[in-house]
RNA sequence: GGUACCUUGGAUGAGUGGCUUAGUCAGUGGUCUGCAAAACCAUGUACGGCGGUUCGAAUCCGCCAGGUACCU
């Protein structure tokens, strides 16, 4: 059976070099899962592996999208699906590596099939949560939907709308497109999870940040400004850039900012990452001992 | 040397006698099925020191320490 060896952790952990040396080892591309470094232009905030690295490994999902692209984790799911059907055929390993939980998990457990919100549905419900507040909203889930209602983070404006923007598009409840199963997958799945020390991974970070900076994030930021609303420049090195250049926040206090919420974001991959029992977890220098165990793990199969 | 004001948890900052450890940020833990580097949730008994008044003090009084402003 053909196996897709997943290469997960925290921000900054240091997953382009290993993925580099796993691939050199399989030969196979690379899949990043990244939601970030997927879009075009986005380069120096997002730690995109650099043109060198680009050019000796194929890479599939790095700077492929334009920032104003819709994109999901769902579509995520589809696309590598698709590819790696394709690819198999002449590598029967694969490499997917990248810090998107969702991502990761999309491919490796599947997302449900729910209908991709029109955008007409979507400005109403936005519109309607802007206008009467989320708990209107959540009221009227509760009658839509009493059973989503139930589970759901109704303090979470995200979810109570998307539930209601499925609930209005296909007038039936949004819990009916919920199977809440994990699809099973056509091939193995090898989880390799990196991780350090947590000072260790901070100093890194902050090491990383300042480095970002000094390559020219400032630059690359301002050349996305007039797509700041974008879900694709949410994102930590941007959005505190953004602040700077609108005179909210000093220079220092926004790289400072870049630094805390970088290390916010790694700590919640963390978290993702702990209740997975099938990760196993090596620190980025131990490259032998992670290609031993991916080797053991695909000859058992 | 004198006078006035200030001193609250890692940061900021409310609170003038009991009802409540205010709130915000950070930190930490967590949630996660369609924008996920997103969004959300949980979690801190602190009141400069010593003594006094009081049934009860962060809150009133005294002394001490540190700070700020002004005066000589």
């Amino acid at each position: 059976m053909n196996s897709l060896v997943v290469l997960i952790g925290p921000t900054a952990v240091g997953k382009t070099d290993t993925s580099l040396a796993i691939v050199s080892h399989l030969g196979c591309p690379i899949i990043s899962a990244d939601s970030r470094q997927m879009y075009k232009g986005l380069e120096i905030g997002t730690a995109m592996p650099t043109k060198e690295e680009l050019a000796r490994h194929k890479h599939y999902f790095v700077g492929q999208l334009s920032p104003g692209d819709y994109y999901s984790a769902a579509r995520f799911e589809e696309d590598v699906l698709r590819l790696l059907e394709n690819e198999f055929k002449n590598h029967p390993t694969m490499l997917m590596s990248g810090g998107s939980m969702m991502y990761i998990d999309a491919v490796c457990n599947g997302i449900d099939d729910i209908p991709t919100v029109d955008e007409i549905t979507r400005a109403t419900i936005l519109e309607k949560y802007e206008r009467e507040g989320l708990e209107s909203l959540a009221a009227e889930l509760r009658i839509l939907d009493p059973e989503y209602y139930n589970e759901a983070d109704i303090k979470n404006p995200k979810r109570v709308m998307h539930a209601l923007e499925i609930c209005y598009m296909t007038g039936k409840r949004y819990s009916s497109f919920r199977t809440r199963q994990k699809k099973k997958r056509p091939f193995n799945i090898i989880k390799v999870g990196l991780q350090r020390d947590r000072e260790e991974l901070y100093e890194r970070i902050n090491r990383r940040v300042d480095m970002m900076i000094e390559n020219g994030l400032i630059e690359e930021a301002r050349r996305f400004y007039h797509l700041k609303d974008h879900n694709s420049l949410n994102t930590v090195g941007y959005k505190e850039i953004f602040k700077y250049l609108d005179g909210e926040w000093t220079l220092p206090f926004a790289i400072e900012k870049i630094k805390q919420n970088t290390r916010i974001y790694s700590r919640k991959q963390v978290t993702w990452y702990r209740k997975d029992g099938d990760i196993a977890w090596f620190h980025p220098s131990d490259i032998e001992g992670i290609i031993n165990s991916i080797e053991s793990r695909i000859t058992e199969e």
